[in-house]
DNA sequence: AGCACGCCGACT
DNA sequence: GTCGGCGTGCTC
């Protein structure tokens, strides 16, 4: 690294004599040398110092990138007179920090990076200034308006605006920045309604985009290929307001379809995608063009939530219930939360979208915020698949299912649809946790106090609450009254073979991370084959309008079938959200189903009366979310109420929560045990304590749940992040180095 | 995180 | 009397 724009660096003395050899070195003569050359180096650094600072403000107020948890705030540097052009406010810059003092000058400490925040005429601290060692660049790559939405998000997530800042502006690339931005170029005209038409606030909804105003939604997605295209329109109609757009998908591949639909729409230069598949030269350079104002919209996946988009006139999330919406490095914001903040500070319209609707999203429309954005069930009916169920009476009365897995419901489906076209067969992926739940009826085992999740944790034999820790002694089931449970859980790894034997003249194709040797499938043709995916890996039928095996009737395209194999796997996840994600995967299935009216149908392997499964029947996703949403709301469970997870060790744990200041009306939950995280899956790797440490430094983990009415959130999470403070500023130095810090997590989605 | 300051035991 | 242990606190 160049120390020539490095004034304090130390530096030889220009005629640096060489080093005496042997005995002399010692000599007086030696001595006075050495005397003579600290002279000059101190009349050198003299010279340094009377370095002028900048004429007008002369103070540069840096947010320092050190994720330390009680350094949160700003430090003011001075700004030197050669770096006043460049030290503009947004400019990364480097600064020493952490050194001390030594007779009146500043030595030591570290350089970090840093953002100049702002200027200032003069600093409120007391002490001297040290000067700014380096401006980077002074491309001014964190705004105002980012570093709001990044001290927002900070707070929101009792994370430190460091940590959120690494999130929000991308590592810089020279190259990259070097090279000019392209012309921006003039808005397009409004779009046309398209898709929007099928929808009965559709066409407003995009006028009020091409308007300027900031409409807000929660839009049920029609099923079938339309909603690329709906998004695109919606992003074109803001961009003809003069304002620009942020879209973000849950993964490249949905990216892509909508990036297509855009350039359908406007052609391309008027919209960049941001993808880590990118590199980051690549990223870096499409980032500055909107950050430029180069470009105005932006489709991007999770990361781009912070996408520098100026003069923000729409925000859009697709699939807000996907868990790749969810960040995964410290303080692991959402990104439809981020969005919903920027909509806020912005006064940008927000849409809020998918086939599921999410508890979150309905929380949106039942307060008022946001307005439904839906079809009328008659245009719904026309678009959605037959959708039938296979319940636990009609396995058992089926002698086939037991033999070759397959209900013949299932079965005839499948060999009457593939007479037509391809089918889709969604299997659940390995891995889900088992849970408990009545032996009888299948009803979740749950809490008799605080409603969390029963687990069979321990040697003793009792069921043990998951969130509480009570042990529940004697259980019985709300619905049917049995007392006991049993493990509800389901794997199907050999689904693809027992098919292929069922269907011996027909290709078997797999999707899937886990599932298939071809990976997850974009697309496939349409024509009859058996597509066995699992959930999130479906494949979308390549349309066949250009020629291909299509009918001649003018196919809308899509699978002749699907049979959803993974209902109890999905259902008995211990998570709050598993009716919602079972729903929100078969959903997502099904919508690539052909209508009912062109003979798509859809078996589903689950109880008939279950309410996502009467949801997916009816097509109903909003009527689920909004019953969803009210039994929360009784049961206080987020997002009615706010939760934040505390994981640590014992002791540490029991650190904070004592010196955390509640807010009214939190409850505690637990201590319970709680698996040590992986290393690589936190912030910080743990430390491995070393062989011979004594055996009571491995501390077993322990999680802490705390619940606050709705509204107390922020005050929550101020009062985890004040606790995290003081109890790090009271631990030793040893116990902070042998102790790994405690996780807290707002709003933690693996509750139970 | 580094790094210095500060206040108590064995040494030239 | 000092050298140095690491407990405590600060870093613009």
């Amino acid at each position: 690294m160049s120390t020539s724009r490095d004034p304090d660096a130390p530096q030889p003395p220009a005629a640096a004599p060489e080093a005496g050899a042997g005995a002399e070195a010692a000599s007086a003569a030696g001595a006075e040398q050495l005397a003579l050359i600290r002279e000059e180096v101190r009349a050198a650094r003299k010279r340094r110092k009377a370095a002028p600072s900048a004429a007008r403000l002369p103070v540069a107020r840096v947010a320092v990138d050190k994720a330390l948890s009680h350094l949160d705030q700003y430090f003011d540097y001075s700004v030197p007179a050669r770096l006043d052009a460049e030290a503009v406010p947004g400019a990364r810059v480097r600064v020493r920090f952490g050194g001390h003092v030594e007779d009146g000058r500043r030595t030591g400490g570290s350089l970090v990076d840093g953002f100049v925040v702002e200027r200032l005429a003069a600093s409120d601290y007391p002490g001297p200034l040290a000067p700014l060692r380096q401006v980077l660049s002074p491309e001014p790559v964190l705004s105002p308006e980012l570093l709001r939405l990044s001290r927002a998000v900070a707070d929101r997530y009792a994370g430190t605006l460091a940590d959120v800042l690494q999130l929000a502006v991308p590592p810089r690339h020279g190259r990259a920045e070097a090279e000019p931005s392209p012309e921006p170029r003039p808005a397009p005209p409004a779009p046309e309604p398209g898709g929007w038409a099928r929808y009965a606030h559709g066409e407003s909804f995009l006028r009020a985009l091409a308007a300027g105003e900031a409409p807000r939604a929660v839009w049920t997605a029609l099923p079938g290929p339309g909603w690329p295209g709906e998004l695109a329109r919606a992003v074109a109609a803001t961009l003809a307001s003069g304002r620009g757009a942020l879209v973000l998908l849950p993964d490249g591949r949905s990216l892509e379809r909508v990036d297509a639909a855009l350039r359908a729409l406007l052609g391309g230069g008027l919209h960049v995608a941001l993808t880590a598949e990118l590199g980051p030269e690549e990223r870096y350079r499409r980032w500055l063009a909107v950050s430029r104002g180069a470009v105005r919209a932006v489709l991007g996946t999770r990361a781009a939530m912070f996408a520098p988009v100026r003069d923000l006139g729409l925000v859009a999330i697709w699939d807000d219930g996907d868990a790749s919406h969810s960040e995964q490095r410290a303080p692991q914001p959402h990104a439809r939360d981020v969005l919903l903040l920027r909509a806020a500070d912005a006064g940008a319209a927000a849409l809020v979208g998918g086939h599921v609707v999410t508890v979150e999203a309905a929380q949106l429309v039942h307060s008022g915020w946001a307005r439904p954005l839906a079809a009328d069930r008659a245009v719904l009916r026309a678009a959605a698949p037959l959708v039938r169920t296979v319940g636990d009476r009609d396995l058992a009365q089926d002698a086939a299912a037991r033999t070759a897995r397959l209900p013949t419901l299932a079965w005839r489906t499948a060999r009457d649809a593939l007479e037509r076209g391809p089918v889709l067969v969604q299997v659940p992926r390995r891995g889900y946790v088992p849970r408990l739940g009545c032996a009888r009826c299948r009803e979740s085992a749950r809490c008799g106090r605080c409603h969390g999740p029963l687990e069979a944790r321990s040697a003793d034999g009792l069921l043990h609450c998951a969130w509480c820790g009570r042990p529940e002694a004697g259980w019985s089931c709300p619905e049917c009254g049995s007392t006991r449970t049993r493990a509800v859980v389901v794997g199907a790894k050999r689904t693809a073979e027992e098919l292929g034997r069922a269907f011996p003249h027909v290709p078997v194709r797999t999707s899937g991370r886990t599932t298939g040797r071809e990976g997850v499938l974009a697309t496939v043709p349409d024509r009859p084959a058996l597509i066995v995916a699992t959930p999130g890996a479906e494949p979308v039928v390549e349309s066949s309008e250009l020629g291909g095996a299509g009918s001649a009737g003018g196919s809308a395209g899509g699978y002749a079938a699907a049979l959803l194999l993974d209902g109890w796997a999905l259902l008995g996840r211990p998570d709050l959200r598993a009716g919602e994600e079972a729903l929100r995967r078969w959903l997502a299935a099904s919508a690539l189903v052909r209508p009912a009216s062109e003979g798509g149908t859809v078996v589903v392997i689950a109880e008939p009366g279950l309410r996502p499964v009467q949801a997916l029947v009816r097509w109903d996703p909003a009527g689920h979310a909004a019953l969803e949403l009210a039994e929360r709301q009784e049961l206080g469970f987020p997002p009615v109420a706010r939760m934040a997870s505390v994981t640590g060790r014992r002791d540490a744990v029991a650190d904070l929560m004592s010196l955390i200041r509640l807010p009214e009306g939190a409850e505690v939950l637990g201590p319970v045990p709680a698996p040590a995280p992986a290393p690589g899956a936190g912030a910080q790797p743990a430390a491995h304590a070393p062989a011979g440490a004594p055996a009571g430094a491995e501390q077993p983990w322990e999680r802490v749940l705390i619940r606050v009415p709705l509204g107390r959130g922020a005050a929550l999470a101020t009062a985890l992040k004040a606790a995290r403070a003081a109890s790090l500023a009271r631990a030793g130095r040893g116990a902070r180095a042998a102790t790994p810090p405690v996780r807290l997590r707002m709003d933690p989605p693996d509750i139970g």
